[in-house]
Formats: C-alpha cells, structure tokens, sequence
DNA sequence: CTGGATCCATGATGATACTG
DNA sequence: CAGTATCATCATGGATCCAG
C-alpha cells in the first residue's frame, strides 16, 4: 500500500509530528488506545462517525511508522491494536488537547451525541489532574455495564486505563453510564439506587470531594 | 463565509479540540503566532508551502473561533495577526508536539528543505526544557540577518518571542543562519568569524555550556 | 459475527495566475 | 502587501458488499 504522502517539509518537529499524526482522525485513534489495546471492533465504537475505510487506513498507517502494533492470536480472528512506546508517548499531546478543550471548548452533549464513557472519565482524569492539587497515591475501580476502568494516581500525576473486573482498588463505584454522568454534573442529586460506591471511608469521601472540586470545570456547559 | 463544519461531534474534549485547530496548518499557523504577532506575509514566509488561499482560510476560521484576532493600523494596509488569550493557551499543546517529534521523528534538513530559523530555535528551548536541569533566569539576544530573538528564562521554563533590535540581555549573538545552525549541531567546529558570542563571562559560559547540553537532542540526525 | 474491501460522491486542499 | 480566481487533485464520507 502507498503511503499518503502529505508532508509540510518544514525543518521544524512540530511539523514533522503533525505529518505523522495530523491526519484527521489518526488523533482520536491514539486517544482510544492510550488507555489500552483494543480491537477494531471497539474502536469503530469509540470513534463514532468514522467509516471503517478510514480507520483501517489510520491503522495501516500508524502501524507503518511505528505508533501501533497489530497483535493477531494464533487461530483467533480477533485483532488487538496496541500503541508501541512511541505511540504512548504521545500520552503528553493527547493530555494537552484534552486539557485546552475542558477550558475553551466544553458544552454540555448535544441532542444525539454520541458519549462514550471513556471520553468523560478522560475528561475528569484533566481536571483533578490541573484543578486540584491532590494527587496522592489512589485507586479508583469505576464499574460500567460493558467496561470497566481504574483511575489511579501513582503519586504524581492521576492516570485512566481499561481494566478487569477482579481488580483491587480502595473505591469501587458501580453505575450506568446515565447515572455516573448525571453524579459528575450534580453530584448532590443523583439518587443512590442509580450509583454505587462502596470502600474504606476516607477513600471515599476524598473521592466524593474531588468529584465535587472539579464539578465546576467539568459541569459547565 | 461559511465555516467549514468538519466535526466529530463526540462528547470529548479532544475531539472538540481537534475540530478547532485540528485542520491541516491551523496548528502550524498557531506555532508561527505563538512568538508574537506577523503579518500575511511573514506567515507565508514560514509556513513554506502553503498556498495563500489556505492561509487566507485558517486565519479567517481562527478569527471566527476567536483565536485569532487581525489588527489593522488605520490607514495602513498592512494587517498584524496575533493570538487572543485563548489561542496563547495552545502553547503546551504545541510544546507538546514539539518535544515529540524532536524525539521520535527528528533528521537533518532535507536537500531544498526550508529551514526558517525560528522553527530550529523553538527545538532549541523544547530540548533546553527537557533535557537539562537549568532553569535560572537568563535573557539571550539572538542576532540574525532579517529577524532578532529573545530566548529567556523566567526560572521556570525557557521560551522563544521575537523582538527588537534594542533589546538588553546578558548574552548576544550574532550569526548567519547558516553559522548558527552549524553551530548548533558542531559547536567546536564553528570558526569564530561566522558567530559572535558576546556579554557577561559567565552567562556566555553557561549559553555555550547549554548549547553543548543540547547537542545531542538537536543534533541527532 | 468480526474485520474489513469496493464504489462513488463531495469537499478540502494544491497549483498557478492575477489584482485592489 | 494582502489577498482572489480558476482549475485540478486527493482525502474523506456514505453506502454497500464480502471473506474467514
């Protein structure tokens, strides 16, 4: 397959990276991937809009510089695509994007807008992450009816990752994903039926509090 | 003018961010803004390749999305382009790229490949940030044939602005790009003539002693 | 079913030339 | 200096189809 060839030719890095990952899309394909390997499968459903033409051509192409790996198990049909250490080095420019769209270009979902779960919990990994100033070590199990996720902070910085379902962690919340978005936007008025979270109690009155700090970054339309 | 509607539509700060600023040469533009307001022409200077059409259409979009704003002095034809606040703010997320690409996508110039000398300063302050330890105050005047740079520390972070000529700083270069590029990848093999190094001993030490830091970074091919 | 491929439409970008 | 105008091309989207 030939490349795409659309370079800038600048003497310049930021240029250079932009040739390797301005295309449309190729983005929002690192994105979905910083939190995990996944398959084809589940990213057409993360990336919502995309045709599967452009993903398996965003694929190819960040396969052929050296961001991503395809990983087929033997006799299996399935495809787990993984970014490489140069492809979650780019952990950085994602968190830079998020951070400036949770400032300058947050709106409450639009009628029909697609939101995946993952996305939103991205979103409140920016803000504790710039907002607060908390950062000690924590474990977070966020359990969803399809997925499952660990938020966690090694110390430093807090981080969001796809997990299983057995892991260990200091809070447990389990919810629909309709119930968790209503209790970031207003967290005083989601009835406690819809949402679960279970944990030692000062882990889980820190996580309520800093579920409350960021509220304002988060919730505003 | 109708704004072109290239959206993701995802409830996703980076794919929010990316629908603003994510078109082909809408960040480069915002890289060339980022060291101070320049006219249509001195864009296109830097922003080698780009049709005048093209830069016509990202300014008016960032204009419209209130990143940009055009100054026009009254009678004047000429018109300043420089960034709102808002647009400032995308400086980590350039930085971001920046330092990136200088890892994993970096190589000398190719053969006809424009070099403006305000794209190989901007590796310069990404590698002094990152790879070594010194963030004391400093103010280093950059000297070229058609443009000046201020280069300086605030203690924190380094950072690139253009300047003027009358600048008062504690190191002063002059060079030709060419010396100075030259310079920058074989420090020892600089004959003299081609760049001068002048101001306080000491800063001119700890100039050439970062520079030699560096080397490795910006020098890789 | 997953993981694509094919065909066609269209809109964004590029090349070149020209202008108030 | 700061753009327009015109035409060509290429990337992306939409819809549909296919193989293991």
């Amino acid at each position: 397959m030939i490349r795409n060839v659309r370079t800038y030719n600048h003497f310049c890095a930021v240029a250079r990276t932009l040739e390797l990952v301005g295309d449309r899309w190729s983005l929002l394909v690192i994105r979905d991937l910083l939190t995990g390997p996944k398959r084809f499968t589940d990213l057409m459903e993360r990336l919502a809009g995309i045709t599967p033409k452009t993903l398996t051509q965003r694929l190819r192409e960040l396969t052929d510089i050296g961001l991503v790996t395809a990983d087929r198990a033997p006799g299996r049909r399935e495809v787990q695509y993984r970014l490489t250490d140069a492809g979650q080095e780019l952990g950085p420019v994602v968190d830079a994007l998020n951070w400036w769209g949770l400032q300058h270009a947050w709106r409450w979902p639009q009628p029909g807008e697609p939101l995946h779960v993952e996305h939103l919990l991205g979103a409140v990994i920016q803000a504790i992450n710039h907002t607060t100033g908390d950062h000690q070590p924590a474990r977070w199990h966020l359990r969803f009816p399809d997925d499952d996720y660990l938020v966690e902070s090694d110390g430093h910085r807090w981080s969001l990752a796809a997990t299983d379902p057995q892991v260990r962690a200091d809070v447990t919340v389990t919810a629909t994903v309709e119930a968790f978005t209503q209790y970031l936007f207003a967290p005083a008025a989601t009835p406690e039926p819809d949402i679960d979270i279970v944990g030692n109690t000062k882990a889980v009155q820190r996580f309520k509090r800093l579920i409350r700090a960021i509220a304002d970054v988060v919730g505003t339309p």
